[in-house]
DNA sequence: GCAATTCCAAGTAAAATAGTAGGATTAGGA
DNA sequence: TCCTAATCCTACTATTTTACTTGGAATTGC
């Protein structure tokens, strides 16, 4: 129902936290487990694409851990959650990409790529407002750093020093 | 992965064809079915929900079917898309509705409450940021309405008479 | 009455999600 | 040099959601 999953709510959150420890060396998949309350096998599947993005950087062994790749006001939002849920995109119709199985039936025909495809009238309008869609999640996402994510976290616990208010993970 | 299901792809290009067919007395399922390429079992479903928003009225028995329940101009595509799929949200955090199962270990302490919610640091900065995503979601689908959306594709239909481009119908 | 239609409630196969499990590898420190 | 903390890697699995299908009952124009 065009929910983010867990992997883009979570490695976020991974994020935000790994942002707001950029004083520390390193900091281990364990300590944001626990600090973010996420499994931490379940984390390491999240720092490998991030790692992929280049957006994380690691060192193995003892004392070992995650820094960001790069300087967290360089870091968008739209970066952490492609990295972690492959795309953005709340509709991908096969009409924007390449022409997907187009005329597996054999011929060409207008009538063949009717019934493959989506046929009749309103055809392809709706790529249209997926593609406005698209756009409004993009351009939102992309507009956001981890920077200033951190500076909202600082101030949101010193405005709530005791008050934690529960969040998303369980949030399905 | 934030995908829009086929409800909502589905439910969108039924009200399109819909709309494109005002001036019938009804249209029914079966028709747009065809036309859509999409089946008219599945259909059903999503014109209950239609019909339970107002957004149809049908009438029963032989030459019965569907309309439009109130102009194109008045339609919305979020309209369309909360009526099918519940919600347009990309995110819905516990801590945005009410403060759902808290406290389920029985005792009140801070410990609990981060235990059962998100805990730590960053808490629901990430809230800041799915509040933004969906607000942007949210101005995006409230602001196109149907019949733009039929006069779009009555236009495009001139401009292209026989390139039909595949769509959504297995956009998966 | 019969055919076309909406309406309704379940059931179901396939896919995606949200993890777990079990280890191999690497490196710092005692 | 071993121990321990850490990343890294691959596969497995339970649960949930999606995308339908099935089988009918109720309604109504012709």
């Amino acid at each position: 129902m065009m929910k983010l999953s867990t992997k883009g709510r979570y490695g976020l959150r991974a994020m935000i936290d790994l942002a707001s420890h950029m004083d520390e060396e390193t900091v281990s998949l364990n300590s944001i487990a626990k600090r973010e309350n996420i499994s931490e096998s379940y984390l390491e599947q999240l720092a490998a694409s991030l790692k992929k993005a280049g957006l994380v950087t690691s060192s193995r062994g003892a004392q070992g851990g995650y820094k960001l790749g790069r300087d967290a006001s360089q870091i968008s939002v739209g970066d952490v959650l492609r990295a972690c849920e492959g795309s953005t995109d709340a509709v991908s119709c096969p009409g924007m990409l390449s022409d997907a199985k187009a005329g597996e039936t054999g011929d060409g025909s207008r009538q063949a790529r009717a019934a493959a495809g989506c046929a009749g009238a309103d055809v392809c309008v709706s790529k249209y407002v997926w593609e406005k869609i698209n756009a409004a999640i993009t351009d939102t996402v992309d507009s956001i750093f981890l920077d200033e994510l951190v500076r909202e976290s600082v101030r949101a616990r010193s405005v709530h020093p005791d008050e934690w208010p529960s969040c998303d993970t369980q949030g399905r």
